[in-house]
DNA sequence: TTGTACGCGTTATCAG
DNA sequence: CTGATAACGCGTACAA
């Protein structure tokens, strides 16, 4: 029996075998089989293990390798449906690795982060990885990192040094508002979030790329700002459609906020996609089960997860890895997006629809995919 | 300089500070103000800690104390709408108590969870929350946790002699059915989960119950079972509202399974709530922005989590708290269940809509409370 | 007021 | 093939 707590170490396996700590930490450890030791042995060990109920602190295990396993993962709010599928991608590689995840959130609170690094730091977590930051004074707040070889990867855009999983958010809106002037739109407008959001700022470049490469930057430069919430939306897209002379396409730098563009849509009698279209960013549950279905863009979150840590493991193992990786995004057509209405497009210009890297798909069904009934409305 | 790694260890500080490392460690010491020293000593120290970035290392310090500060949380899937906000329950009492929190996703698979209790014991967690079990032969599997006095506590329904936390599923579900039969609906059916789930079985009940109170039990004891999801809530309700007598009210295990019945009813020229109505379990976000906005009983996912680590935390801590703490859930009235058309609702009996301890509210909006503008259809 | 020495549970090294 | 022992970084009696 140990003293403390009712915890079992390994000298009470070692009593109970009748052996010594070496031996039993030998039967252990991970190179086991490969030393040479008798069967009778390491079978009243195995015995003694089963029988106490024996687990290995790995405390002191990392403590001594100077390694423990586990890695930090830090967002903005696991309640925002955008990070869901990003943390689990983080955690499928992670613990596929034998690493385990310790879950931070911030809510963007630049105290809060600085308190959750020093936390991961002190429990010596072996790397780190950044969600949805944009914190502009990032670099003062990681430098601590350095001093106890802290891995990290950042996850969007951070004005670090350090490695980073991405999205071209610029080609990625221009894609999108390429989409809506490929239709016969002539008047759009984007609703953003928050200015100071490098995201918003990139979405709302693509935005204007696209009107610029028609030519129809001058028409309507419309760009607005507010914050990534349906009510900003609502706002917004009320301020806008009000006008006298209003929008028939809404690029929204969000889902939420194209949600609250749809409110204020019914609010104001306008149709979706009839006397408007609109389109997302973000490709949210809830796109696909909104009436109408959201065109929006999908971002691979998931996979941005599981390649961060991949990426964090390169860089722990030391192997270079690339400083920054660029994931694709696709435009999800769905029944929000529409040609204008005949009478209200005019401004009519000839032009082809803007050439984009990006997939336009439209998307099938999982149901359908998986050879499952037909069904109407969900897609 | 320490030989390992980057990392600066206590001695770096005392040694750059010209003190013995006992004084670095009473300055870092919680009873520090308490302890006597020289100004002059500390603000050396201080100093010292200053410049070289010193963090004190958490694993020695648990070693040393038996005591990690950390929890793990085991749920099914992060990605399933309903446990984000539970997560961030745990995460915040969590953290604000100076306890950290490790993720484990199990997918609802034995060996996984085995596996995570496991790495947790391992890792010495100081106790353990298990969300949505419903695992037969968990007492099996817990048993190891005694004997690192690993505390534990369980939302949902568990078949352990662990605290737990819960909702109570069967009345929750009367009233939910209650609701409809005081709509005038005569004809009902349950949408079931899988049938092993204790949480379906209590609903099942909670249905059953309400229909005996009501005694409707023999004109249609429908209760039907599949899985947790769109596919299966859409194959169930299509072949239900394709029979010679269709219900007029649908029941289902979770929000996801109602979604299916909206297809299904989309398909078969149901209207919801005309000819159908529809009512849902979990209050997802979605049913909010689903047309019609989906009548739903709430839970207080964020609540469970953060009373489970209370609980954790008071079980940690030696106090008695009480073994199953059980949260109130309430019926969101939204536009999705109504009274059956007249020529429909036959089979009339005359009956009080069925009392139920639970609170029906007829829910406001978020925007509205918030006093800002109204906004017709999002609530 | 400050320093020394020991132990926490492991693993690695080196004898035996 | 197995055992004794020195670390790993820290907290804490106890000594100075």
């Amino acid at each position: 029996m140990s003293r403390t707590k009712g915890a079992v170490s390994i000298r009470d396996v070692a009593a109970a075998a009748g052996v010594s700590v070496a031996t039993v930490s030998r039967v252990l450890s991970p190179a086991s089989a490969a030393v040479p030791m008798r069967k009778e042995t390491r079978g009243k060990v195995e015995r003694a293990i089963e029988e106490l109920g024996y687990r290995p602190n790995d405390l002191a295990r990392a403590l001594l390798q100077n390694r423990t396993a586990a890695i930090g993962l830090v967002v903005p709010d696991i309640s925002n449906p955008y990070y869901p599928p990003l943390v689990r991608g983080v955690e499928d590689v992670a613990s596929s690795h034998g690493y385990r995840v310790v879950l931070c959130n911030t809510d963007r609170d630049p105290d809060k982060l600085t308190g959750y690094l020093d936390t991961l730091i002190k429990t010596r977590v072996d790397g780190i990885v950044v969600a949805g930051g944009g914190w502009t004074d990032a670099p003062d707040r990681t430098a601590v990192l350095g001093t106890y070889r802290t891995g990290l990867v950042a996850v969007g855009r951070h004005l670090t040094a350090h490695p980073s999983v991405r999205i071209d958010n610029v080609a990625a809106s221009r894609s999108a508002a390429g989409h809506l002037i490929g239709l016969g739109h002539r008047r759009l407008t984007f609703l953003g979030g928050p200015e100071s959001s490098t995201t918003v700022q990139d979405r709302a470049q693509g935005f204007r790329d696209a009107l610029t490469a028609s030519a129809l930057d001058g028409l309507a430069p419309a760009v607005r700002f507010g914050s990534f919430t349906e009510e900003s939306g609502y706002a917004l897209a009320r301020d806008v459609l009000g006008s006298s002379r209003p929008p028939t396409a809404l690029l929204c730098a969000n889902d939420r906020i194209a949600l609250g563009a749809y409110a204020a849509a019914a609010d104001t009698a306008h149709r979706i996609p009839g006397d408007v279209s609109v389109v997302g960013f973000d490709d949210t549950p809830i796109a696909r089960y909104v009436r109408p279905t959201l065109t929006t863009v999908s971002i691979p979150t998931y996979e941005m997860g599981s390649a961060a840590v991949r990426l964090l493991l390169a860089q722990l193992a030391g192997e270079d890895a690339p400083a920054v990786e660029t994931m694709p995004t696709r435009l999800v057509l769905r029944d929000s997006s529409a040609a204008p209405a005949a009478g209200r497009a005019h401004d009519v210009l000839s032009l082809t629809s803007s050439s984009s890297s990006e997939r336009e798909v439209r998307c099938a069904s999982r149901w359908r995919a998986a050879g499952r009934v037909a069904c109407s409305w969900l897609r």
